[in-house]
RNA sequence: GGCCCGAUAGCUCAGUCGGUAGAGCAGUGGAUUGAAAAUUCACGUGUCGGCGGUUCAAAUCCGUCUCGGGCCA
């Protein structure tokens, strides 16, 4: 009889928190492979624009998920979902530790709580909803499921769609379609084991400061540049914009730095409220 | 030295005929299972630059001082 396989161990928490430095510890630790979590690091191209894990860190232990995917490539949760879990099956086979690090709260849970049994996205059917003013969104959903309209934020257009989609695809009502998920899904709480990064905002307003500065003097600049016929999903990384603005001279560089931290701020304060919620890591203090 | 303009939330500014003030941004908290670095909701007491005066009542009118900026010497 083979011995059990490792279990993963997750490490999480807020952009610029140290994640990647503290998953090589673990590395080393747990005799452990590490595995992207980031929604951007998994594309080519953006390298130093999503601070994804240098040459030197990625030739100190076996990384996988990190820059798999061209930058025009469209991608999603369960897609990572379905990229993930077989090099974690191929780690574990191996004997050893997969060491799942990443801040993309829904990736993460994609992997650790399945995905719910709805229809995925599909693109030509957004293209329409997208035509549609959020009004008639609403009450198209209120007509197919009033169960489902009373449970999702109705001023906000992406979820109202995304309910309306769940209808219109399965034909039938997303209310019933997500019923049981989260029951089935609340055993998993407490049971995984990893480590949420938490650090006082201070520091971590500081942290972010310095990478912006970083990024910014060492290469993203160059990446937006030769993205910039390219109309990509990745895209919507926090910088993208700013720089292109730089690039047109819209702005000059310590707004455009100005404008990175500001929408870095903004997102781990996003991540901490995620991760605050999610109970199936206990978190520790670092 | 003289004249003019400005000073109001952390920042940029609005504030009508005098009735003790409100936008955007920043910040904080929340939602969030298939776009998630996305999307979205909520939250506004501050010596209205200081001191005096007029008035029942002053961010608002008057005087004066301080600090910016400008013009003329």
């Amino acid at each position: 009889m083979s011995p059990a396989p490792p279990e993963p161990f997750y490490i999480c928490g807020p952009t610029a928190s140290g994640k990647s430095a503290l998953a090589l510890a673990y590395a080393r630790k747990l005799d452990g492979e590490i595995i992207n979590a980031d929604a951007f690091q998994l594309y080519r191209g953006i390298e130093t624009l999503s601070a994804a894990p240098s040459l030197t860190e990625i030739a100190q232990s076996p990384h996988h998920l990190y820059g798999v995917l061209a930058p025009s490539t469209p991608n999603d949760a369960g897609s990572y979902r379905s990229l993930a879990l077989p090099i974690i099956q191929r780690i574990q086979a191996r004997g050893k530790t997969p060491i799942i690090t990443g801040g993309s709260g829904l990736y993460l849970k994609f992997l650790t709580h399945g995905p719910a049994p709805l229809p995925r996205a599909d693109a030509s059917l957004r293209v329409e909803l997208d035509g549609l003013p959020l009004g008639e969104l609403v009450a198209r959903l209120t007509e197919l499921d009033p169960l489902e309209a009373s449970r999702t934020a109705l001023e906000n257009r992406r979820f109202v769609s995304r309910a309306l989609e769940i209808c219109l695809l399965s034909g039938r009502k997303a209310s019933a379609l997500r019923d049981g998920w989260e029951a089935q899904t609340a055993r998993i709480s407490g049971k995984l084991r990893g480590i949420v990064i938490q650090r006082p905002r201070e520091i971590l307003h500081q942290r972010i400061a310095r990478r912006t500065r970083i990024m910014l003097e060492s290469g993203a600049i160059q990446e937006v540049a030769a993205l910039a016929d390219v109309s990509s999903h990745c895209e919507k990384a926090i910088g993208f914009r700013e720089i292109r603005c730089l690039l047109r001279g819209e702005i000059d560089l310590s707004t455009c730095g100005e404008l990175i931290n500001a929408a870095t701020r903004q997102y781990a304060k996003r991540q901490e409220t995620w991760f605050r919620r999610e109970q199936w890591l206990s978190p520790e203090k670092i």
